[in-house]
RNA sequence: GCCCUCAUGGUCAAGCGGUUAAGACGUCGCCCUCUCACGGCGGAAUCUGGGGUUCGAUUCCCCAUGAGGGUACCA
């Protein structure tokens, strides 16, 4: 059997959106998955689209997610070059070759020739004489569009949507090589991918009605074309319930900027590798290695499908929880701006209480915000009925627990805890009713990251004492 | 306008002629618990509509509708 070979084809604009970077996941899980060869190349042949920089945001990307490619620009290989505008000469040739086998011609109409009420492209440029071609070609600027036959099917078969039948009175003749001499990402990625050996090419849907044009080209040219299989597209939800093609105004988009709202590459990967895709099975948490796997093409799925930032968010918390505490650490260092300082100084500490709770490294600051924000809260938040608290018994909890706090030299969780339950055991009461109100006079607030203990410890001796008696203060008066 | 494609809960999805129509996220309730989170248990919620074919259609065919894409010297 034929050696699988797949490629992932992006064209370097900046960043990497989240459907493109599951397009070369697929690609790469494929190519793995049949022991074959992962290519990347860079299809930079819009000129006017140049982004400084952006190959390397495509490196970077797929070294981020252990999408290692066997041969690319940076790493050479038997088919270098692997970017399209250093291939430049290679298209033109082909395209000569279809203009001389019929396949082809040269047009030279302005781009505004056509006015905006036709749909496509209608000229009179293929009828032209040899003659006035070659005369015409010495002094106007031209381009080579493929001649498409009239009133013939073309037949094409998709491993994803099965069977295409298109008459080809439908489809254009669209430009093959553009007045710049640059070949458009319809003729080259054609070129390539059959001198470069691709024997399965994987790209969005949005390339499906091209696909007729493409098999006539490899017809014309005598090559054999390539298995497909075209993916759905990934669709944002808008405010009003409707969907559309997922860009900003749904959220982060790109495969950085949703590292950088607190992501990890390997559950973006994860969700990603499940929109769209199937390994038809309850599990839903997988590694790369397994994804390999398991990833064969009738998992892929025809209809268009949703990004759901929610369910993202909790495959994130999964990849959090999995972490080593050393590991959350240091991953979560670049997030603690906004974190209150005593939170910061004793982060060691206070990471443990943040990794089962957050979804998302950027929601850190915001989980201990409210210790710094210290204020006069609402006394009611002292009354808690399951602990028969009133605004009376939790003043006398203070008062008695106080001076204990305030003798206690070290001042850690375990002591804290022990004065707690102490206390609640000598006075046959229930845990809760002596833990609560140091607790909500420590953080000022009902729903705290951890318990009275981690609270306490968290804003330190001297702060915690200054709370205590201002609660202590705040109660008397209102009892 | 023309062409192509798709259509299972709010979302991701399994299903491929006979099922109580999986599972996950979200949501709701209960339990656990000093709060939250975690965890456990349970609930609500889906086959776009209409025609066929068939003993029987979510599943096959046709039409309608809706959605997406193409119709670029963008990819």
């Amino acid at each position: 059997m034929e050696k699988v070979r797949t490629r992932f084809a992006p064209s370097p604009t900046g960043y990497m959106h989240i459907g493109n970077l599951r397009t070369a996941l697929y690609a790469y899980l494929y190519a793995r998955h049949y022991g074959g060869t992962f290519v990347l190349r860079i299809e930079d042949t819009d000129q006017k689209r140049f982004v400084e920089g952006a190959t390397e945001v495509i490196y970077e990307t797929l070294k981020a997610t252990g999408l290692r490619h066997d041969e690319g620009p940076d790493i050479g290989g038997p088919y270098a070059p692997y970017v399209q505008s250093e291939r430049k000469a290679i298209y033109e040739e082909y395209a000569k070759k279809l203009v001389e086998s019929g396949h082809a011609y040269y047009c030279f109409c302005k781009k505004d020739d056509t006015d905006e009420e036709s749909y496509g492209h209608h000229c009179d440029c293929a009828s032209l004489a040899p003659e006035i071609v070659k005369e015409k070609l010495k002094s106007e600027s031209y381009v080579i569009r493929q001649k498409i036959p009239r009133g013939q099917k073309v037949q094409l078969h998709d491993e994803v949507f099965g069977d295409i039948v298109v008459d080809t009175d439908t489809l254009d003749d669209q430009v093959l090589l553009k007045s710049d001499k640059l070949p458009t990402y319809n003729f080259a990625n054609v070129i390539d991918d059959h001198l470069m050996n691709i024997t399965h090419v994987i790209r969005g849907k949005e390339y499906i009605s091209s696909a007729p044009k493409y098999e006539l080209l490899y017809e014309a040219l005598g090559w054999k074309s390539p298995v497909t299989m075209h993916v759905s597209t990934i669709m944002g939800q808008n405010p009003d319930g409707s969907v559309s093609k997922l860009s900003k105004r749904h959220g982060s988009v790109s495969f950085a900027q949703l590292v950088e709202a607190g992501y990890l590459p390997e559950a973006i990967l994860n969700y990603t590798a499940l929109l769209g895709w199937s390994p038809k099975m309850e599990r839903e948490v997988f590694s790369l290695a397994e994804l390999i796997e398991l990833f064969t093409a009738d998992g892929l799925v025809k209809a268009d499908c949703v990004f759901d930032y929610k369910k993202l968010a909790w495959m994130n918390s999964i990849y959090i929880s999995k972490l080593s505490h050393e590991e959350f650490l240091e991953y979560s260092k670049k997030f603690l701006e906004g974190a209150p300082s005593f939170v910061k100084d004793k982060w060691e500490f206070a990471s443990s209480l943040a990794q089962g709770r957050i979804e998302t490294f950027g929601e850190i600051g915001e989980l201990f915000k409210f210790l710094e924000d210290y204020k006069d809260f609402d006394l009611s938040l002292f009354e808690n009925k399951k602990n028969k608290l009133t605004l009376e018994a939790s003043l006398n909890v203070l008062k008695d627990l106080y001076p204990q706090f305030e003798k206690l030299e070290d001042w850690s969780v375990e002591n804290l805890n022990a004065i707690a339950s102490n206390y609640a055991e000598g006075r046959g009461i229930k845990l809760g009713a002596s833990m609560w109100p140091p607790r909500i006079a420590t953080a000022g607030q009902m729903v705290t990251p951890g318990g009275m203990g981690e609270m306490m410890y968290l804003v330190g001796k001297e702060e915690t004492l200054k709370r205590l008696r201002r609660s202590i203060e705040r109660l008397e008066k209102e009892v």
